[in-house]
DNA sequence: AGGATGAATATTGTATACAATTAAGTTCAG
DNA sequence: CTGAACTTAATTGTATACAATATTCATCCT
């Protein structure tokens, strides 16, 4: 197991909210459970805490990230400013395979749903925005709107008003619409409603989640 | 010297060119001239490596970051498709203060070229861009602003055409201008000008600069 | 000479020991 | 019983030792 490896499978953990935000990561508790050194915890920390996914404070320990109301508002702020244009920009380079791709991630995302696999619908929704950039042909942005992507997948496991009803795929089949036929201000218009929706959404008045265990939360 | 203290510190290096792109950082060298231990200098080197400015790959250690022509558009492309909205969403919420404090970067920046410290010049020359993505009040994408400014300084370092002419002010005082009558459209038309501008006026065809000597160009 | 082979060296990767700091628990005055 | 002061335990921060890998350089064979 490797530091980047580590990472991989915390992110995944943290994602799938099988660890809630605020949880406590104890170094020596993580080098138990993975049975590697502190060295390589500490290192995946690091790399997670660049991520937002964690925090880390000097001679208090890292946690999983539990961003504010305001760090919500900030993050969902920023993805109206930029996703809207990445949508526009890749409605005019669409190309039938990029569609198909598209097509799919909404396919997969409906059965994870149906199969109540919560944390997979989760990431294959996000996943979708991540391609539309990726579309666009942005390296660059399509980097951070997946970095802003997975700081939505937190907030939305912290705020999230009616946890039984999962994002709605509607909004994704009409932007994938547009999308298909190139027109690039209707999916503009469309993906600014859709991430105001979303924004909208959100409960900022809620309190924490428990804190659950760690040995329990992670494989092993 | 703590980790991130010596993080600055090698940044503030990269970007003054003191140290070049491709100039390999070992870690015993670092720890011996800053006199800390190489837990600390792979720390630091691994934010660094994070924010793109050092190239870490596995088991061959890390040097300067050397971005390539592809890197060099990739970086531009997405300052052009993000900065410009920034500005005009600056030019709508610009406050008194705002303005003082961007003519104050500009007069800075012209002392700076006029003591023919280039390497000072360069650092104000991006900060009045991150400024403006922080009067947007849009603190996640003014952070990102940030870092691309930062990729940029590498960028100009290695393919900046005429050395010899900064960055000339006068876009920024045209952007100044525009910013302080609040003019949006102006001041987006301006800011993608100013760009494309720098852009074109790299050369992505020259090679690279020699690597000098790491204890010469950092402290004692 | 030129290139392959294989020690010797240099450099990075990982684990662990120890130091510094924080958190928890205990005692005791009021 | 409460809470301040102190002691002990838990946890993180740093340095260093050792392991793994890469690089250098000499040697040998064709």
């Amino acid at each position: 197991m490797t530091a980047a490896s580590l990472a991989q499978d915390l992110s995944a953990a943290i994602h799938a909210h099988r660890i809630a935000p605020g949880t406590k990561l104890r170094e020596d508790e993580l080098s138990d459970i993975y049975s590697v050194s502190r060295t390589i915890v500490r290192s995946a920390l690091q790399a997670l805490a660049h991520q937002k996914l964690v925090d880390i404070k000097r001679n208090r320990g890292a946690s999983v990230a539990s961003p504010t109301p305001r760090d919500a508002h900030d993050v969902f702020e920023a993805r109206i400013m930029i996703e809207p244009q990445m949508a526009q920009a890749a409605a005019q380079k669409a190309m039938p395979d990029d569609i198909a791709i598209l097509r799919q991630h909404i396919a997969d995302e409906h059965a994870a749903v149906l199969a109540g696999d919560r944390g997979q619908a989760l990431a294959l929704s996000g996943q979708f925005h991540v391609e539309i950039a990726r579309m666009a042909d942005q390296s660059i942005i399509a980097e951070f709107v997946r970095s802003l992507v997975e700081r939505s997948s937190l907030i939305i496991a912290l705020y999230w008003r009616k946890p039984s009803t999962l994002c709605e795929s509607d909004a994704h089949h009409a932007l994938l619409a547009a999308l298909a036929s190139h027109d690039g201000p209707a999916t503009h218009k469309l993906m600014t409603q859709h991430l105001t929706d979303l924004h909208s959404s959100l409960d900022l008045h809620m309190q924490e989640s428990e804190i659950v265990n760690l040995k329990d939360a992670l494989r092993r």
